[in-house]
DNA sequence: AAAGACACCTGTCCGC
DNA sequence: TGCGGACAGGTGTCTT
């Protein structure tokens, strides 16, 4: 479900929830995530939230004695409520605080995780070797070209990569090729130096335009008080097989690239 | 080392 | 209406 923007949209509606409250309590109604969720992650109760940061699609709540770790997978999302509302199905976890909320997550698909640890959370293992943060200056096309070169993958694969930045996901690595005019099967090592700078640019728009709007809602995502993104009416080719092209009518063409579905415009995209 | 396939799991949609 | 199959916003791990 979630790609960046949606964690950041996620990351924005329950942080003024949590900085500065205490955990009273966790419930694990299901451990059964992409990995267990580990008994000792009630070590975590009777420790403040400090602060709720997000590395790539990673959102970690860091107390005293460590950092958690949580992922949304492909189907996980984040609300807010009051402890003791109703609990629906795939709600499989609670993270209740002292001031009377709770954080819940649901999650049909169970390919999220809930993780903690008490070294710097940038030495676990699943965010020691991530890219950098597209919205950052430290993600550039510069650093695109030079990390392509040696290499010939298809450029799509290439830029929804964690190693090589973090947060582009299907949606938006359809979306960000379009406005490059880059074709998504294009080797990495094809694609010349001045495409590489306009495609960085155009990954830092559509990510943080749809930010702005609340992030794109498909079928189901809602942020943390329950409101749709509304950054959808804003595709220009994702899930739009056969639609005409908004730039130059040409039919919207769909492919498979790497088992993803992969929308482009052949006439606007070389 | 790089690239692709596979795995994890549930819900939904489409064609018959 | 029911059934089977394809597909879905991610990513670590295994195989070539």
């Amino acid at each position: 479900m979630p790609e960046l923007p949606e964690v950041e949209v996620s990351r924005q509606g329950i942080s003024p929830y949590l900085c500065g409250n205490n955990i009273t309590k966790i419930v694990v109604r299901d451990a059964r995530l992409r990995w267990p969720i580990p008994e000792t992650i009630h070590q975590l109760e009777g420790h403040i939230i400090q602060k709720v940061t997000r590395r790539g699609k990673y959102l970690l709540f860091e107390t005293a004695i460590g950092t958690s770790i949580l992922h949304l997978g492909m189907s996980g999302s984040l609300r807010i409520m009051d402890i003791g509302e109703v609990v629906n199905k795939h709600d499989h976890l609670d993270i209740e605080l002292s001031n009377g909320k709770l954080l819940r997550l649901n999650d049909p698909r169970r390919f999220g995780a809930f993780l903690w640890t008490q070294a710097p959370w940038a030495e676990h293992k699943l965010l020691a070797k991530l890219g950098p943060e597209p919205l950052s200056d430290d993600f550039d096309g510069q650093l695109l070209f030079e990390r392509s070169r040696k290499r010939s993958l298809a450029i799509k694969n290439f830029i929804m990569n964690a190693q090589v930045v973090v947060g582009v996901g299907n949606i938006y690595a359809n979306e960000a090729l379009f406005r490059a005019g880059i074709l998504p099967t294009t080797a990495t090592n094809k694609v010349s130096k001045k495409s590489y700078l306009k495609l960085a640019k155009e990954i830092k728009i559509v990510l943080a335009e749809a930010i702005k709007q609340g992030g794109t809602t498909l079928k189901d995502f809602t942020s943390s008080n329950g409101k749709p993104g509304y950054f959808a009416q804003q595709l220009h080719v994702y899930g739009r097989e056969g639609e005409a092209c908004s730039a130059c009518e040409n039919k919207i063409e769909q492919i498979k690239i790497g088992n993803r579905a992969t929308y482009f415009c052949s006439r606007c995209q070389k």
